[in-house]
DNA sequence: TTAATAATTTATAATAATTCTAAATTTAGA
DNA sequence: TCTAAATTTAGAATTATTATAAATTATTAA
């Protein structure tokens, strides 16, 4: 589905900077920031501002088009909704990855007469990639920062 | 356990500032922001400086006595680590209660090769009291609020 | 179409949580 | 006690986020 129908069908006005804002959530989907969401698009010279960005966001959060996620780090992150799922923080490389849903049915859960319809959070522990013994996962990572120092040249 | 003997079981060294916020830690154990604490112990004209505070704070996180957890608002907030449990967030009445962790085990679940040890997070839902129909939860907030500023004049 | 109105964007200022810094104080070990 | 290391501290700096108010853009009514 296009930005633009996604926009109409939660009742939003169409603007270019919203279409801008979603079309590159739409390509990246998940554990972004407010920032990153930012400089990739003004890194392509497209005019926006960062208070801009902040209001396309919480105006697609309270849109349930985007959740908000809790992150090991201080700064608040998004995923696109498209299913429920839940994340994995390895503390041996610091990566995040998904971990599907269908491990267990949140809305099935009563917990204590509360009836549970989101989670947020995430699981901590050693990854996939790390148990293997090789530490695929931190240099992966490693890998990764260098790209994103070599970029800002 | 008193806090003397916490601290020192845990290798640290013992100060009058660590002492104090543990003392409060120990009477309070849950839900804890850092200028709730800090507030706390300077309202009994106790001398101790907000960087302390977040001193001692991040040293027992890393030491093991304090759990960072999520929390829905964006300042981070704090549990002594008695036992495993999760946090419900009532979207009704905005009211914190605990979950039990029996309700599944952590560390048996093998998340996609991903091997988990802590888990950080809350659900969100209806909770028990508001489910009753009469919304306690909202209710006993209410009062909280009233207690609070009251307690400010 | 035009005038008026509402919605949106924007730069900048303000706020709030947290971290940093460097000096002062306290504590621990010889 | 003396010295070195650890800790505390006030305040500055940083960072993410929100607020403000003016400027721009879009929408509606005449």
């Amino acid at each position: 589905m296009k930005a633009t129908e996604i926009l109409k069908s939660n009742g939003i006005n169409i603007t270019s900077q919203r279409v801008k804002v979603l079309d590159y959530l739409l390509t990246k989907k998940q554990h972004l920031t407010v920032d990153q969401i930012y400089a990739s698009i003004a890194d392509k010279n497209e005019i926006i501002s960062l208070a801009t960005v902040y209001n396309v966001i919480s105006l697609f959060v309270e849109k349930g088009i985007l959740k908000r996620i809790s992150s090991p780090e201080d700064k608040a992150i998004f995923d696109v909704t498209l299913e429920n799922h839940f994340h994995f923080y390895c503390t041996k490389c610091g990566s995040i990855s998904d971990v599907s849903s269908s491990f267990f049915d949140i809305s099935a859960l009563d917990l204590m007469g509360n009836k549970p319809d989101l989670f947020f959070g995430y699981f901590t522990g050693t990854c996939n990639e790390c148990n293997k013994g090789v530490k695929k996962g931190k240099l992966l990572n490693l890998l990764r920062q260098k790209v994103k120092i070599f970029n800002r040249r």
